[in-house]
DNA sequence: GTGCAACCTCAAGGTAACTTGAGATCAAGC
DNA sequence: GCTTGATCTCAAGTTACCTTGAGGTTGCAC
């Protein structure tokens, strides 16, 4: 390990994009690792690049940051990711998107049955029917129709 | 109008399964509209049930509160929709719907791409592009790469 | 006419994912 | 050796979407 293979915490924002602040905070979450110099500066590994990178990635799969922490556990600190580990991590999230896409559409088939009725009824609008619940996610309602 | 057509808040709670402490959430927020008796409590009509119900679906289809209220303005309040209003704002989901559905489809060729070379590089990496960024929305990093 | 569930307001708390600011220290060029 | 930009910690603020709690009032049944 050169030590000019270190980078501060700013010259892996630059390359990566992220701000600072939330480089610090993904590391206070256990996302990240870094070094530190005798002055207590942080310095973080090249592979830490891709490392954000797959973080990047992953939120904009709609993972949240604690699902995430998840994957990365599964990956090697300290050294890049080999091609299995990526390609392992990289298929359960293609099942995620599949997961999402497979909800979308029973809505979007709701939606257009609903649009032909125009009800809006609680009693028939297969909206309403719980069986395309799971996945929610997010904040919203906690139940939709008991 | 009836004085037996009012609904009192948990009554409305209890039909909607939205938790009491939301509805008066989203009467602030100017969502839902109400009466009051002389006592100050709210009363709210039957077609509320509707309207809220209406909330729930636009959630789930990952419209923020904001959002549901622009589609919501266009709704008369104190009277059911119409057909005609339900449908036009059914059809303006559906291509909310179709949207997602397209940036997820996307998202998961790029994948299944990068599950083929195991690049998880910066410069190649198609999930690193910027053309798909649209939609991102979310609470996510302010950018990906610039 | 009274008891008690249901209602009221307003303030504060909770989570996710960060940012911002204050006040202090570090590192490196000249 | 000094200045200046980068970094540090820690606390508090931000947005979305609500919930919880305190302290007080209403309305309906008996």
């Amino acid at each position: 390990m050169d030590k000019n293979d270190l980078l501060p915490i700013g010259e892996l924002a630059r390359r990566t994009g992220i701000a600072v602040s939330a480089i610090r905070f993904y590391e206070d979450k256990g996302l990240i690792a870094a070094y530190r110099t005798m002055g207590n500066q942080r310095r973080f590994l090249r592979s830490d690049i891709r490392r954000l990178s797959f973080i990047l990635i992953a939120q904009r799969l709609g993972l949240g940051l604690a699902e995430i922490e998840a994957e990365l556990s599964t990956l090697p600190q300290g050294r890049t990711p080999s091609l299995a580990d990526w390609q392992k991590i990289s298929r359960s999230m293609r099942g995620q998107i599949d997961k999402k896409i497979a909800l979308l559409t029973l809505t979007r088939r709701k939606l257009d049955e609903c649009i032909g009725c125009g009800c809006l009824s609680l009693q028939r609008c297969q909206l309403y029917n719980r069986d395309d619940r799971a996945g929610n996610g997010g904040t919203g309602p906690r139940f939709v129709l008991d």
